[in-house]
RNA sequence: GGGUGUUUAGCUCAGUUGGCUAGAGCAUCUGCUUUACACGCAGAGGGUCAGGGGUUCGAGUCCCUUAACACCCA
C-alpha cells in the first residue's frame, strides 16, 4: 500500500468535498420494499424561514448518529425531513419585511399577503435545509415535506372536519389568552411567566349602606369590569358584609358582595374584586354566582367604549389607565396603601408583551378526551422516555390538560374549514362546495382564522407518511422508532403528536422519545438573541469544523443542559488530528503490505500484543454497540475514545515500533502479524467512529479501504462487529503492562527521560518468555536480565 | 404554594440492576523536541461523591431528612 495522507488536514475543505459527494449520490434513501427491518425517525420540522441554531444542531447530530449507526447495522432507515410553516413566527418576519419596504401589511388583501409569504418561503426556505446538509445529516432528502404542502394541508382539513363531527373540536365563547401585540389568541404553552416587580394596591369601595370595604388588587385598571366583591364564607372579620352592595370607585355602579372560597382570608384584605372577563379565576367565580362577564378592553388592550367606563379613560392603554385610575382613586381619598410585590406575569412568547385574558369565541380541541388513551398508552410503556423522569412531567401535564385553543387570528397558516351563513350558523366541511351543500345553498363566508401551527405538526408522523391513504410507508414505518427533540417541546409537540397519533392511527407515533436539554452558554445561561450570548453553529463550524462540533454534541448529557465551551469543542479538533496522524503512521508501516496478496497470519499465531489489541477491540465494539442500542451517545463515544487513544495509539502503536525498526530481531512473520493487526484495527476504529465524525472517517476509508472492499461509501458498510476469533487468552499481557508502568514510574523518580535508552532492564525471573521482546522494546532496553526485583541501568551514551 | 431535576477534582461533566484503590476532558505542576501527532508523550497533585440519619457484609448508587441552585406548573 502506498498512500500519502499529506502533512496535515484541512477539515473544512475535506468536509465540503465529502458533503458534495454525498449529496450527489443520494445514499440515504429508504426502500419501502426491502426485507430489512425498518428504523424510522421523524425530524422535528424547523421553521421554514429559520436558521440553524445550536438546538437544531444537537437534535440532528444525535439523530444522525443513531441513523447512521442503524443503517450500518443493516436497517432500512427512513429519517423523514421537512419544515414547519411556523405560523406566527413566519408571519412576523414577513410583516416586518413588508413594512421595511414601505408596505403596510394591513392594506394588502389576503391573497396578496399569502403571495408575499410564499415568495418569502421560496427565498429563505432552503436555508435551514442547506445547513442540515452542511451538518452531515442523512435524512431521505427527496422525501422533504412542508406542513403547508397541499397533501399535508388536506390532512389538516380532513381531520378538523372529522374531529368536529365527533365532537372533539368545538366552537365556544370562553376566556382565552390574548396577545394584544399580535392580536391573536395564544395557547397555554405559548406563554412564559416572568416574575415582575409590581404593586399591590389596597383601596376602598364605598358601601351603599355607608362605610367602606377594602380590597387589594394588582390590576386596578380592570375595576370597571368588576361584577362583584368576594369574601370567603368563613372569614370571621368580613362575613357580615356578604349580601350587601358596594360601589365601584370613580363610578356609581353597584355590585354585590358575595361569598366565595376563592377569596383567601390570608391574602391582601381578604376581599377581592371579581372581574369575570379579565381573570381566569374570576371567570370561574362569575360562573358560580351568575355574573355576566363584561369586557372593558379592546383587542389592543385599551379601555373600550363600554358605558360603565367614564369618558376620560376610554381609549387609554391598559397601563396608562392604571396610572390614571390610581391617581384618581388617591384624589378621591379611597386609596389605603400601595405595597411592592413580585407579580408572576404571563407574557406572550412571540409578542413579548403580557397577555390579557379575553372573552372571545374560538375553536377548541377537547384535549381532555384525547388525553385519556394517550395517558393509557404511556402508562402501558408503549413509549419510553429518555431521560425516564420526563415521564412524570408528561403525566402531570396530561392529567391536568385543558381545552386547547386552536384558532389563531393570523393569516399565515391552515385556514379553518368552517363557513358561516348570514345568521351565523356554522358549517364545517372539507370544501366550500360541501359546506354550501350542507347549508342548502346559502351564501357563506369562510372563517378568517387559521390553526395553531402545532395542530399540523402534531400530525407530522403520519401526514408525512401519506395518511389518509393506506400507504406501504405507513404500514412499514408507523409507529416510528425514535424521536429526538428538546425538552422544551414536550407539551408543544411531543404530547400533541402522541394524542393525535393515537386518535388517528390507533397507535403511538414513536417508541422512544429522547428529550435532551438545552444548549446554554459557558456560564450555563440560556442562549438568547436579546442577550447576545448565543453561538451560531455555522460560526462554530467555520472555526472547528463539522466533525468537531458533532463530536462535542455527542457528549450531550442525557438529562441536563449542554454548556457551549470552546475548549470542549476544540477537543473534537484534537481527536480528528490524532486520528489523521495515527492513520498516517499506520500507513507508513504498511507500505510493503498489500491486504489483497499478503499471507494472512491467523490471530492465534500473532504476537501477544497483537492478540491483546484485538481482544480489547472486541470489548470496545461490544461497549459501543451496547450504548448506541440504548441511544446513549456519550458512553458509546467515550468507549471508542478510550480504545482508540489510550489502547491503540498510546500503547499498541508504541509496542510494535521496534518490530518495524529492527525486524531482524524478530521472527520472519513478526512484521506481517503487526501489519494485519494494524490494517484490521484501524478499519474498525474508522467504522466505530463513522456515525460520530462521518466526514473524516469517510475520507480515510475512501483513501485506504475502498480499493480493497469495494462499495461507494463507508456509511453503507457493516458497523464493526465482535469477532470470536479475536478473543484469545491474553491474560499474561497484564504482567507486561504492570512492569512497563513501573519502569515509567522509576524513570520519573530517577529523573530519566522516556527517550533515554536502558543498558539493562532487570525483570522478575518468573516473567513469561513471551513478554520479553515486548518489554524490552517498549521499555527501550538494550538487554533484558532476569532477577528478583525490577531495576535498570541507563545506557552510557544517554548520560551527560 | 405544588412538582421535577441538579449538587461527584479548580472548571464542564461521566459513573443505568448496590461490588476492584471513585473516572474523563480542560486547567495546574514536573519531565520529555523518543523518526505519526507539542492539537503530542510520560508522570504528579487535587475528591468526607452538598450536610445529617438509615437499610446492607458492602452505598456516589437505595430510603428518610435538611440546604442551595435550576426548570416546569400554579
Amino acid at each position: 500500500m502506498n498512500i500519502d495522507l499529506g502533512k496535515n488536514i484541512n477539515t473544512r475543505d475535506l468536509e465540503t468535498k465529502i458533503q458534495e459527494f454525498w449529496d450527489k449520490n443520494d445514499f440515504w434513501t429508504n426502500d419501502v420494499n426491502s426485507n430489512k427491518k425498518s428504523f424510522c425517525v421523524m425530524m422535528p420540522p424547523p421553521n421554514v424561514t429559520g436558521n440553524l441554531h445550536m438546538g437544531h444542531a444537537l437534535d440532528n447530530t444525535l439523530t444522525d448518529i443513531i441513523c447512521r449507526y442503524k443503517r450500518m447495522c443493516g436497517f432500512d432507515v427512513l429519517w423523514q425531513p421537512g419544515t414547519d410553516h411556523a405560523a406566527i413566527a413566519t408571519q412576523l418576519l414577513i410583516e416586518r419585511d413588508l413594512s421595511k419596504r414601505g408596505i403596510n401589511p394591513k392594506t394588502l388583501s389576503m391573497d396578496e399577503k399569502l403571495d408575499a409569504a410564499w415568495n418569502w418561503c421560496k427565498e429563505y426556505g432552503g436555508q435551514i435545509i442547506n445547513q442540515l446538509h452542511i451538518l452531515g445529516a442523512t435524512p431521505v432528502w427527496k422525501r422533504e415535506r412542508f406542513t403547508m404542502d397541499k397533501n399535508l394541508s388536506r390532512v389538516v382539513t380532513k381531520l378538523f372536519v372529522r374531529m368536529y363531527n365527533e365532537g372533539l373540536i368545538y366552537r365556544d365563547k370562553r376566556l382565552v389568552n390574548w396577545c394584544p401585540k399580535q392580536q391573536t389568541t395564544v395557547s397555554d404553552v405559548e406563554i412564559e411567566t416572568r416574575e415582575e416587580h409590581g404593586k399591590f394596591y389596597y383601596f376602598n369601595y364605598p358601601l351603599v349602606d355607608g362605610g367602606f370595604i377594602e380590597i387589594a388588587t394588582t390590576r386596578p385598571e380592570t375595576l370597571f369590569g368588576d361584577k362583584a366583591i368576594a369574601i370567603h364564607p368563613e372569614n370571621e372579620k368580613l362575613k357580615h358584609l356578604i349580601g350587601k352592595k358596594a360601589i365601584i370607585p370613580l363610578t356609581d355602579i353597584e355590585i354585590p358582595i358575595v361569598a366565595d372560597e376563592h377569596a383567601d382570608p390570608e391574602k391582601g384584605t381578604g376581599a377581592v374584586k371579581i372581574t369575570p372577563a379579565h381573570d381566569f379565576d374570576d371567570y370561574e367565580v362569575g360562573l358560580r354566582h351568575n355574573l355576566e362577564p363584561l369586557c372593558i378592553l379592546t383587542p389592543d388592550a385599551k379601555l373600550n367604549n363600554e358605558s360603565v367606563i367614564p369618558e376620560k379613560y376610554r381609549g387609554m392603554d391598559r397601563y396608562d389607565a392604571r396610572k390614571a385610575i390610581v391617581e384618581d382613586i388617591e384624589s378621591a381619598g379611597l386609596m389605603v396603601k400601595i405595597e411592592d410585590k413580585v407579580i408572576p406575569t404571563p407574557y406572550s412568547e412571540r409578542g413579548g408583551v403580557p397577555v390579557e385574558p379575553m372573552l372571545t369565541t374560538q375553536w377548541f380541541v377537547d384535549a381532555k378526551k384525547l388525553a385519556v388513551p394517550a395517558i393509557k398508552a404511556v402508562e402501558e410503556g408503549k413509549i419510553k422516555f429518555l431521560p425516564e423522569h420526563r415521564y412524570n412531567l408528561f403525566m402531570s401535564w396530561m392529567n391536568n390538560i385543558r381545552p386547547w385553543t386552536i384558532s389563531r387570528q393570523l393569516w399565515w397558516g391552515h385556514r379553518i374549514p368552517a363557513w358561516y351563513d348570514e345568521d351565523g350558523n356554522v358549517y364545517v366541511a372539507e370544501t366550500e362546495e360541501e359546506a354550501i351543500k350542507q347549508s342548502g345553498g346559502k351564501k357563506l363566508i369562510q372563517d378568517t382564522d387559521t390553526l395553531d401551527t402545532w395542530f399540523s405538526s402534531g400530525l407530522w408522523p403520519f401526514s408525512t407518511l401519506g395518511w389518509p391513504e393506506d400507504t406501504p410507508e405507513l404500514k412499514k414505518y408507523y409507529p416510528t422508532d425514535y424521536l429526538c427533540t428538546g425538552a422544551d417541546l414536550i407539551f408543544f409537540w411531543v404530547a400533541r403528536m402522541i394524542m393525535m397519533g393515537i386518535y388517528v392511527m390507533g397507535d403511538v407515533p414513536f417508541k422512544t422519545v429522547y428529550m435532551h436539554g438545552m444548549v446554554v452558554d459557558a456560564k450555563g445561561k440560556k442562549m438568547s438573541k436579546s442577550k447576545g450570548n448565543g453561538t451560531d453553529p455555522m460560526d462554530a463550524i467555520d472555526k472547528f469544523g463539522v466533525d468537531a462540533l458533532r463530536y462535542w454534541n455527542a457528549t450531550a448529557p442525557i438529562g441536563t443542559n449542554l454548556p457551549y465551551i470552546e475548549d470542549e469543542v476544540k477537543r473534537g479538533s484534537k481527536l480528528l488530528t490524532k486520528l489523521w496522524n495515527a492513520s498516517k503512521y499506520v500507513l507508513m508501516n504498511l507500505t510493503d503490505f498489500d491486504p489483497a496478496t499478503a499471507k494472512e497470519i491467523p490471530v492465534n499465531e500473532r504476537f501477544i500484543e497483537d492478540r491483546w489489541v484485538l481482544s480489547e477491540l472486541n470489548k470496545a465494539v461490544a461497549e459501543t454497540r451496547k450504548n448506541l442500542d440504548k441511544y446513549f451517545n456519550y458512553n458509546a463515544r467515550s468507549a471508542i475514545d478510550t480504545f482508540f487513544w489510550e489502547i491503540f495509539c498510546d500503547q499498541y502503536l508504541e509496542f510494535i515500533k521496534d518490530r518495524f525498526w529492527s525486524p531482524e530481531k524478530y521472527s520472519s512473520e513478526s512484521k506481517l502479524s503487526a501489519q494485519w493487526t494494524l490494517y484490521t484495527v484501524l478499519r474498525a476504529i474508522i467504522g466505530l467512529y463513522a456515525p460520530f465524525i462521518p466526514f473524516i472517517t469517510e475520507e480515510l476509508w475512501q483513501k485506504i479501504y475502498k480499493q480493497y472492499e469495494g462499495g461507494k461509501t463507508l456509511h453503507l458498510t457493516q458497523y464493526p462487529e465482535i469477532h470470536a476469533e479475536y478473543d484469545t487468552d491474553v491474560a499474561q499481557m497484564n504482567i507486561a503492562l504492570d512492569i512497563l508502568k513501573s519502569v515509567r514510574g522509576m524513570r520519573t523518580d530517577r529523573k530519566i527521560g522516556n527517550g533515554a535508552k536502558l543498558e539493562t532492564l532487570t525483570i522478575p525471573k518468573d516473567t513469561p518468555d513471551i513478554l520479553h521482546g515486548l518489554i524490552k522494546s517498549a521499555a527501550r532496553a538494550n538487554e533484558i536480565v532476569l532477577g528478583d526485583e525490577l531495576d535498570f541501568v541507563v545506557a552510557q551514551n544517554n548520560q551527560q
